[in-house]
DNA sequence: ATGGTTATCCAAAAAAGTTTCATAATGGGC
DNA sequence: GCCCATTATGAAACTTTTTTGGATAACCAT
């Protein structure tokens, strides 16, 4: 083991290079593949490619490409496509060429959202395409080791659906309110009975993989970058108003944690007004609230406030305006700051349809120098899970990249 | 030329080790010497090293090095350096080895600082440390041909103290007020003058690189990482108080643009109750200042009060403390969305010590969940174009590392 | 002055990639 | 239905770069 030193950079002996070819062509494949992300049904024919195809596009000589490609096979990597169709205009004369793509069944990963009143598992192949998914409700004091076991079964379903055995799991991610460490334990959180607990632990003793814990509202906003409103927006700003409420930002398609994980939170100050707007948001339900004590008031779901809302009723209509105008002040200085291109909306108040967006919009328009688009999201309330996804399949792109020829990652490696 | 995919990454032949090795080798060299950054008088003797040493710190074996090295001394990247003394407690038997360290006086950088009411140009050796240094003041409705000529001149009149030639400048940066489009054009300024006007191309022409232009605050903090009071805070924010109100930050090293260039901008509404702000702290100047335009009251420098407030002076003291918590007000937003280690506050504030500090520090203790630590600038004036020279600095390590046997830049390459 | 120790230099071998050429497989033309 | 043009595939010879091992050179300490 040759000692790197800080700033050293790579180098290496001739292996070296056939490294670098390896990655090159297997990012070339998987790119072309996982392009497509969410969108299941578009193959778009252009997620194969030819041998000669595949050395001309990375820059490598024809027999290099296949021994490259040989061995990825070999490895269970890639595969043997379908021949392509005969494109018209295309030359068809000649011997036909084999097609490769990356295999996107070689394996699986698993995200998983711990919410406060739910736990959702998400099961996606190698292309990001979900196969998979299970959602169980959670009581509000369930325990740690409850939530846990809820999670469990959630992914063993999950898995079952997908007809995917635990083994071929690849990368796992988790995702859930609060401030987690690196190691995935929980500092902060609205669920106390999550703090002090490592979700990376509890989780990764199941899984044949390390888990790794990331902030919910983060983790929705990279879905949205990813497979959602702010598809192609490298700076965005993801707004959450439903049962939770939250925020997070994206810039240059990562979402910063800041020194203490805080980035982008909504501060206590702005949270303690948000609570009282929330409790005229869901006196609305009918439900007799101001008598409540904080903690059951959040409990309550402001689902049929939005529902009226987007049926029209006046009153509920104006309760979710309020809402979000009083949201918008609290997270305005967010948007200042970050300069986004797009401000997503999500949660459960996209049943309300543009009510909730307008009004932040109409605020930002005041406060801005430059004014985002602001949307609703459709990835609902699944975008924190989905988040997860993406968090799982960056963590088995940097093994993949990295170390082609170790299938999975063994928790020794990640130590 | 081979047609490189999006995302098929860097691959070759043989000759791509070679490069691979220069590159890293040339990394080694050029960090040991740098770390000093603008801490002059410290030469550690970790600058240098011998040949075998560089052979165990890249992984490479020795002839390979040697061979490298040979290639480097060749180009003039690297020299030979004084024998290492002979430390007690290390071998001192056997043939001396010959030392090597990369050769800071190859080549220099220039920064520059186009502010309102002054230029400033500086003159660094590839080390970061500065050799050469002019600042002209500048009057106020001075047009962009004015001011371009006046960095010209500071740029020659730098360049003389450092006794180096213009052919030698290896790379170029300026900072600015204002919001400045990638290829240098300023689109928003506070100096109206400027609007519509590339710096790139009015500095760019006089010198033998292209000139990359920043913002000035961005600049300034990215000094404050670099050799400044938020050294090795890779997430930090500046807040600057003087002549010029500003602020930016970092994130993870950098300071991100946001999608329309204002990201960290204090936005509009802020900044008209600023400006009613710098009227109160500057009328302790002793100007009439109640019925003077927006325009000549911000060209008053508030110096005059710092330094009354830092004798002690009760009312002047007054005045700074309500400033800066007006000041803290508009930038509270900033901190919070950023969660930075540390808060820098630099500007002409400087000379009055810890008294805004201490006023913004409070502010932040009330709205903040952690708070960061709030910390007065050592760099002063100079923040912005040692940020210049810190961004030329990059620019020519990305030329040094990625194409290390083309000296210089061309207009052609970078084009 | 001399021996030990370390740096430097040189030659042969190994690894990986490229070029060149022969062979295989297919579709279209006669 | 057969043959040929066309393209993919596979194997051999050559180049570049690195590594390994040994011979030589230079300096410090005795």
């Amino acid at each position: 083991m040759s000692v790197k030193g800080v700033g050293a950079g790579h180098a290496g002996d001739p292996s070296a290079l056939r490294k670098l070819n390896v990655a090159a062509v297997l990012r070339l494949l998987y790119a072309a593949q996982a392009s497509g992300a969410a969108g299941a049904g578009e193959v778009t024919a252009a997620d194969r490619y030819t041998v000669t195809e595949i050395a001309q596009a990375v820059g490598i000589s024809r027999p290099t490409a296949e021994d490259v490609v040989d061995a990825l096979v070999e490895q269970g990597w890639l595969a043997a496509a379908a021949p392509r169709p005969a494109t018209p205009g295309r030359r068809s004369a000649g011997r036909p060429a084999r097609t490769i793509a990356f295999d996107s069944q070689a394996g699986c990963v698993v995200g998983v959202d711990l919410a406060r009143h739910s736990v959702r598992a998400l099961v996606a192949d190698l292309a990001g395409r979900v196969i998979g998914r299970a959602d169980y409700p959670v009581a509000d004091g369930a325990s740690a080791a409850e939530r846990s076991a809820a999670a469990r079964t959630a992914i063993t379903e999950a898995l079952r659906l997908a007809d995917r055995d635990p083994a071929q799991i690849l990368a796992a991610a988790a995702a859930t309110v609060g401030i987690a460490r690196a190691d995935g334990q929980v500092v902060r959180s609205t669920i106390p009975q999550m703090e002090g607990h490592s979700i990376g632990e509890l989780l990764g003793a199941f899984l044949p993989v390390p888990v790794r814990v990331a902030n919910d509202m983060r983790a929705a906003v990279l879905a949205e970058y990813w497979a959602g409103a702010a598809a192609g927006c490298s700076s965005a700003v993801y707004l959450h108003v439903g049962r939770r409420i939250g925020s997070s930002y994206l810039i240059d398609g990562v979402s910063p944690l800041g020194h203490h994980g805080a980035a982008g939170e909504i501060p206590p100050e702005s949270g303690r007004q948000l609570v009282d707007a929330y409790r005229k948001l869901v006196s609305f339900t009918g439900v007799g609230v101001d008598t409540l004590p904080r903690d059951e008031m959040l409990g309550i779901d402001p689902l049929t406030v939005f529902e009226a809302a987007q049926r029209g009723e006046t009153d509920a209509r104006r309760a979710v305006v309020d809402f979000a105008d009083e949201f918008a002040a609290a997270t305005e200085g967010l948007v200042i700051t970050v300069d986004p291109e797009v401000v997503v909306v999500g949660g459960g108040v996209v049943v309300a349809g543009d009510i909730a967006a307008d009004a932040i919009r109409s605020r930002l328009a005041r406060v801005c120098m430059f004014e985002p688009r602001v949307v609703v999201s459709p990835l609902g309330e699944s975008a924190a899970a989905m988040g997860a996804i993406r968090l799982a399949l960056t963590d088995f792109e940097e093994t993949l990249f990295s170390n082609p020829f170790a299938r999975g990652r063994t928790a020794e490696e990640a130590g």
